[in-house]
RNA sequence: GGCCCAGUGGCUCAGUUGGUUAGAGCGCCGCCCUGUCACGGCGGAGGUCACGGGUUCGAGUCCCGUCUGGGUCGCCA
């Protein structure tokens, strides 16, 4: 094969009377009469026009099917009719030679290549090598790619050093569900997939590197939602030794921000410093921990003046709380969905009532509000034509359903949703510890790597429940991208912090024998944080599902239906990893 | 595992209150067309209405169950 002299996105209007020879795949073929006929070849970079003028030429593609790959051999000259759509519009090309590269060898697809994203997602995973030539789907694999580019340029240009740490490990008590994988030299013995490199990365900083990163995989066996893919996902994972909160802080205000600018669907992101949210006030005020930032209402706790009315969900101690907004002109059909949506996510319904034009409170549940009328006005702040929000329930519930009930009036309401940009936040001072909801019993809230603040003397002195951790989200647009902390790189606070959740230092030393052993060695005190990188993709294309952003994604069942795995294997592989199928007894079939 | 939604030619979907021969667009095949660019025109092939049972004179449509897929809750430190 003789090689190509450029590709399909590169031919303009000054290259004409060249003879050039280009690659790709058939993309279309507009016959327009016996000796006329357009056909468009598609590569990875475009698309450019061929001009087929006679009907020997035409001939030569009689019987090739759509998708075949050809080498197109011909004169460049200026098109008759220019196209402005495209690149390579104000040229085509009048072939001289055509040779087949590789043929398709189906006369139907199983779906149309710039249609592939409607298609059902069952045949686009199975077809993913087909599904990926659709320019629009290939794009995002694309992007993926420059993004993470970008952030390794980044976080080198900052001294970060990139440290691989191993796939094959151990299995960790803490967590998700390993993906565990047998030892063939050890019998009954197995490794496990990294939920996450947390570990390795804490000892890369016992054993004296300053600062680390890694486009780390991550493995864990859990189901998957929109967001979430199952199985593997990507972090950039990194720590800092010698380093605190503010440290890390500082990193990812520098690095993410002209990331998102650069890539992302909206050219404006949150400048440094980000904004810092105690999770307590980002419940009591936006009613989530992952708050959406631009998006400026907050919710108001009404609980002590509303509950004086005579609605019957306002009584019993229910918590209530309250949203207010302007500029949300709904029709009475709108506010009944809104409502209706609040309550399918929430399962909590959503009430409401307006202050009309003339200062009178009208609809929903505004007949209640008749004898604290004026309160509620001077409480809430009102003025003619406001709307107000309103949810009750037990204190979890009334948080979460305000949550939803704001950012469904945020973003219909005119004036209070500045939708193109990135704002991120930090949420902060998470709690260090929480009554389990199954076990009634003190357990960690988040995970106990990290450090309490106060250290040693907030465990010795204050109320478990008091007690906050140095622990933190990132939160862009009310997507979490990541969590992090500060460390416990104290032996003895860590025993301790374990002592409350009633466990010891054996306990320590079994879970985490390598990184305890090693913080007893002198230990640098160290931060860190690792933000998902298919969910920044996913953000900065603009997709709902991750995906989209994923090369070779998996099914919601984490199946590979392209390459078929999970897969049985040989009997010969299960002897020599010593492993013993169970037959499950057969299912009785109804006759 | 719970809940919600969906399953109709190769693909995406419509199909009214249960009623004659299940339709459309795209794709495919054939013919026509000398400037198309999502080319156009005419014609054609292609259907186990996911599967099983039930109600009914009659079921794509209603009921029950199963399967498959998506979303969500659990789960994901």
């Amino acid at each position: 094969m003789q090689s190509r002299t450029h590709h399909c996105n590169e031919l303009r209007l000054s290259d004409a009377g060249k003879t050039v020879t280009l690659c790709g795949w058939l993309d279309n073929e507009r016959k327009v009469s016996k000796n006329l006929s357009f056909v468009v070849l598609r590569d990875f970079y475009g698309i450019t026009q061929f001009v087929f003028e006679t009907e020997e030429m035409i001939g030569r593609l009689e019987g090739v099917n759509k998708e075949s790959t050809l080498q197109i051999t011909g004169v460049v000259r200026e098109r008759e009719n220019k196209n402005n759509g495209i690149p390579t519009g104000e040229i085509e090309v009048v072939p001289t030679d055509v040779q087949i590269l590789g043929k398709c060898i189906y006369n139907a697809l199983p779906f149309e290549i710039r249609q592939s994203k409607d298609a059902d997602e069952n045949f686009r995973l199975k077809y993913r090598y087909l599904d990926l030539r659709n320019p629009v789907v290939k794009d995002k694999i694309v992007l993926r790619s420059r993004i993470v580019a970008e952030l390794r340029q980044r976080m080198n240009a900052l001294d970060f050093l990139e440290i691989t740490t191993p796939i094959l490990t151990c299995s960790s008590p803490e967590g998700a569900r390993d993906y565990l994988v047998p030892s063939r030299n050890h019998p009954g013995k197995f490794y496990a997939l990294p939920q996450a490199p947390q570990q390795f990365k804490q000892i890369l900083m016992a054993s004296g590197f300053d600062r680390y990163f890694q486009i780390a995989p991550c493995f864990r066996d859990e189901d998957a939602r929109a967001d979430r893919s199952p199985g593997e996902y990507y972090q950039l994972d990194m720590e800092m030794a010698f380093a605190g909160q503010e440290d890390v802080f500082a990193v990812i205000e520098e690095v993410l921000p002209p990331v998102f600018e650069k890539f992302g669907t909206y050219k404006r992101a949150s400048k440094a410093p980000f904004a810092r949210l105690p999770y307590l006030e980002a419940l009591e005020k936006y009613g989530t921990d992952k708050p959406d930032l631009r998006i400026d209402l907050v919710v108001q706790d009404v609980t002590e003046l509303f509950s004086k009315t005579e609605f019957g969900p306002f009584q019993n101690g229910a918590v209530i709380k309250a949203v207010v907004t302007d500029g949300y002109t709904a029709t009475r059909k709108e506010i009944d969905k809104m409502c209706a949506d609040v309550e399918v996510e929430t399962a909590s319904k959503a009430f409401w009532f307006r202050m009309d034009d003339t200062g009178e409170f009208v609809g929903g549940i505004s007949k209640f509000l008749t004898d604290i009328k004026e309160d509620v006005i001077k409480t809430l702040n009102l003025k003619p034509g406001d709307f107000v929000g309103v949810c009750a329930g037990d204190k979890g519930s009334a948080t979460k359903t305000s949550g939803v009930i704001r950012r469904m009036l945020g973003t219909a309401s005119q004036g209070h949703f500045d939708k193109e940009q990135y704002a991120f936040c930090w949420i902060i001072d998470f709690p260090m510890y929480e009554i389990g909801e199954e076990s009634g019993e003190l357990e960690f809230c988040h995970n106990p790597f990290s450090m309490p603040q106060g250290g040693m003397k907030a465990l010795k002195e204050q109320d478990p429940l008091d007690i906050l951790a140095y622990q933190y989200d990132l939160v862009c647009n009310g997507v979490e991208l990541s969590s992090g902390a500060v460390r416990n790189h104290d032996p003895e606070i860590m025993v301790k912090a374990f002592e409350l959740v009633g466990l010891g230092e054996d306990d320590v030393k079994s879970k985490f024998p390598a990184m305890y052993n090693a913080f007893c060695y002198g230990a640098p005190p160290h931060a860190g944080i690792a933000p998902g990188v298919d969910r920044m993709v996913m953000l900065l294309a603009g997709e709902d599902s991750i995906r989209e952003v994923i090369p070779f994604p998996m099914n919601k069942q984490a199946m590979d239906i392209m390459m078929g795995a999970p897969a049985t294997v040989e009997q010969k592989q299960l002897d020599d990893v010593h492993i013993c199928i169970k037959e499950e007894p057969e299912k009785e079939q109804n006759p």
